[in-house]
DNA sequence: TTTTGAGTTGTTCGA
DNA sequence: GTCGAACAACTCAAA
């Protein structure tokens, strides 16, 4: 009897996933386990916790019981665990991520003889794939998504009819205690809302997704991210309408931030092209952000949607995250972190990436006046200001007319802030800002 | 090596 | 109210 483990980290589904098959063909039987790292929980919040225990929760109900959930660090625990089960192979999906991809070296040097087979990746095409004829990696979205479609994305791989899984006689640790997931952390829950977007909202997804009031974009940002679905199924089952083209473009983002992170793992703290900008420390603005109590309906609605939910309208991260850097002059890193903290569907190099695109300093041409105005932003995309209203309750009483400016009512609501910063000053202060970081 | 065209998501102002 | 231009200069990708 031979027995291989295959090790779930963001991979936690059993649907159109490589490792497991390379995992059954190298052995009788299969061992799945999860190590519950203190490098990664010890950052995450509770939301994002729950989410996690949810997925494993279901994911051992599906294996018969035989995940093994181990506290501890994988260079130690892996090792460990190949010993105890009498192992022959490691099976892994790929993980670039600068920690990762760190922590996966330490593991395969610690295992010796034993091998650490790598198979797939979370994304559509794994970071490093695409280089331009010069060899070197693309630094420019448009390009790597020409470069991408002429590779073409694989097929989903077949999910096997059996598995003979096993304990392999481990111990299995108990999960952390974590709140209930505001959205249900099961693969089943995974295509079914998969299915669901697909049924109805992505045939107009070109036209509605920046609608947070409307908020009919696929949320399964959560899911890609602890990969209960995989890019690839949903790149195999987008159909034709300009909706889906769109849609897949998005995917296809994640797959190149990824690609630009992996790299450069550097620029998941700092600036991918650094400019000598003048930043203010963040002090009580910072806090008034976090908190969503800024004076800006839009932002506060996002800031206290993110506490609240632990996700965010994609069109209210890039408002929020425009005024804490423009408004505020704020370095991203520090919202980047706050995102991090809280969001679902934490991804570090979408979560950077997005965060540079915003301060000018990543991927993006950069064109420096691009400064987000809030009340524009809001009357443009949350015009009846329903999304406002369903996050600021204080604002909830207010006309279309009055609820994205609150300050021209007659009365404002005595119980929401005043603005904590004029943004036609503050947008001026950051163009001077830039102008005179352009100058050095 | 040089050249050319292009670069996710904006705002303001004035005609 | 609508619409086009201006807001700079630079880097990237590919021919």
């Amino acid at each position: 009897m031979t027995t291989a483990l295959l090790w779930f980290r963001r991979d936690l589904r059993l649907a159109d996933h490589p490792a497991l098959l390379a995992a059954r063909d190298a052995a009788d039987e299969v061992v799945p386990v999860f190590v519950l790292d203190d490098v990664l929980l010890k950052s995450a919040s509770p939301v994002r916790v729950g989410f996690l225990v949810q997925a494993l929760t279901d994911l051992r109900s599906r294996t018969d019981g035989a995940l093994r959930i181990v506290q501890g660090a994988p260079a130690d625990v892996i090792p460990d665990l190949v010993q105890r089960s009498g192992a022959s192979s490691v099976h892994i999906s790929s993980d670039y991520g600068p920690y990762g991809s760190r922590r996966d070296a330490a593991v395969k040097a610690a295992l010796g003889k034993v091998p650490l087979v790598a198979t797939g990746s979370p994304y559509g095409v794994s970071p490093g794939t695409l280089l331009k004829d010069d060899g070197t990696p693309y630094r420019v979205y448009t390009p790597f998504l020409k470069a991408w479609r002429a590779r073409g994305v694989h097929s989903p791989a077949l999910t096997p009819r059996s598995v003979t899984w096993s304990d392999g006689g481990l111990r299995t640790d108990a999960l952390p205690a974590a709140p209930e997931p505001v959205i249900e952390a099961t693969e089943a829950a995974a295509l079914a809302r998969w299915t669901q977007f697909r049924d109805t909202d992505l045939e107009s997804y070109h036209e509605i997704r920046d609608l947070p009031g409307v908020d009919r974009t696929s949320r399964l940002s959560p899911y890609l991210k602890w990969g209960l679905l995989h890019p690839r199924t949903l790149h195999a089952d987008l159909g034709s309408s300009a909706g889906a083209e769109v849609y897949g473009k998005e995917l296809v983002w994640r797959d190149f931030y990824a690609d630009v992170l992996h790299h450069q793992p550097q620029t998941a703290r700092e600036d991918l092209n650094p400019l000598p900008l003048e930043y203010d420390e963040p002090g009580a603005l910072f806090e008034a952000w976090k908190q969503g109590r800024t004076g800006y309906p839009i932002v506060d609605a996002g800031m206290r949607q993110l506490l609240a939910q632990g996700w965010v309208h994609n069109r209210v991260r890039m408002i929020v995250a425009s005024f804490l850097t423009k408004d505020l002059h704020v370095w991203w890193p520090h919202g980047g972190r706050h995102f991090m903290q809280h969001l679902l569907d934490a991804d570090l190099a979408s979560n950077q990436h997005g965060w540079q695109w915003t301060a000018g300093t990543g991927t993006d041409a950069s064109p420096y006046f691009r400064v987000f105005n809030p009340v524009t932003q809001g009357r443009k995309f949350d015009p009846s200001g329903d999304y406002i209203r369903r996050w600021v309750p204080e604002l909830r009483e207010l006309s279309e007319k009055h609820i994205h400016e609150p300050w021209t009512c007659e009365r404002p609501p005595a119980d929401y802030p005043a603005r904590v910063v004029d943004h036609a000053a503050e947008r001026q202060e950051s163009l001077d800002r830039y102008q005179r970081a352009r100058g050095k």
